[in-house]
DNA sequence: GTCTCTGCAAAACTTTTGCAGTGTG
DNA sequence: CACACTGCAAAAGTTTTGCAGAGAC
């Protein structure tokens, strides 16, 4: 495999895929994975974990599981860690289960935009192909911050 | 200004010109500051403040005044949050102050890498002509992190 | 000499771990 | 009904805050 782009799941799918990797690897799929999970395909911005258990509807869902979930997500390629401007890990979902995009960071107020669609598809794979030949990296996906200041900053 | 690219300062003088930048804004330049500096300045990999912490040579330099110099030099654009795969945030020169990079992140070992150049100037300059016009949002800054697996990972 | 900055101590917050009971497959 | 998974509690790790004394300008 070259990279990503191409064997990217379709977004409509991406629950089955998900929840298909983790039954076929053995692992079981509980109340908490499935809420997390989807709270992960709901918003596909970085989340903290607390972000996302605040968003749970089942109350009853510890903290701790949140962290395990996330966690197992992320040995399972679902998830990534995606940004950490303020004091805590932010997961979203890996470029393999979420439309391509790429993140717009606030540096004066921390808020994080989505962008989607990409310009540097080519450039990337160019720059993927040197990497392997150089490095001995294999990259199985990519993450573009763009740092600056946002319209609302700006203007105020 | 479009982007950064043009007015990046020369490694060789970023020294002067953070401490330039420091005094002109009505800071001091201290011990602790300075130390923290040259260690930020030697290597150009992102450091959690521990790491930072753990390669000053003065051993009285508090934990808590490197968390202060790190915050304070962020609010000077000096340096950027880079990557918290590992739990704890990792800072390093901001694009203007370093020489141009990108990240590898290998998702098995943590280990990060730095690529040296960049093979995508045209197309970002392109992205960022977009973003603005569209989203208002001006970027200043950019990283690229590539996750995948590291060579030495691949072969283990 | 003034006022910023530092170190130390402690608080707040985030993440990990242990264990007994719950619930999925 | 076995075994993976969860909740609770507590420990470990990271970041922030308060205050009195040290040091830059």
């Amino acid at each position: 495999m070259q990279f990503v782009f191409s064997m990217r799941v379709p977004v409509s799918d991406a629950r089955a895929a998900v929840t298909g990797r983790l039954v076929s690897r053995g692992f079981r799929l509980t109340g908490p994975r499935r809420a997390v999970l989807d709270v992960l395909l709901d918003r596909s911005e970085p989340l903290s974990v607390a972000q996302i258990h605040a968003r749970l509807r089942d109350g009853r869902i510890n903290l701790v599981s949140v962290y395990r979930t996330v966690h197992l997500l992320s040995d399972l390629g679902v998830v990534r860690v995606a940004d950490a401007s303020t004091g805590s890990q932010r997961f979203e979902l890996s470029g393999e289960f979420t439309r391509h995009h790429h993140h717009l960071i606030c540096q004066r107020c921390g808020r994080i935009e989505d962008l989607e669609g990409c310009l540097l598809e080519e450039a990337l794979e160019a720059l993927n192909r040197r990497v392997r030949r150089s490095n001995g990296f294999q990259v199985t996906d990519h993450d573009v911050r763009l740092l600056g200041v946002c319209g609302r900053c700006a203007s105020a």
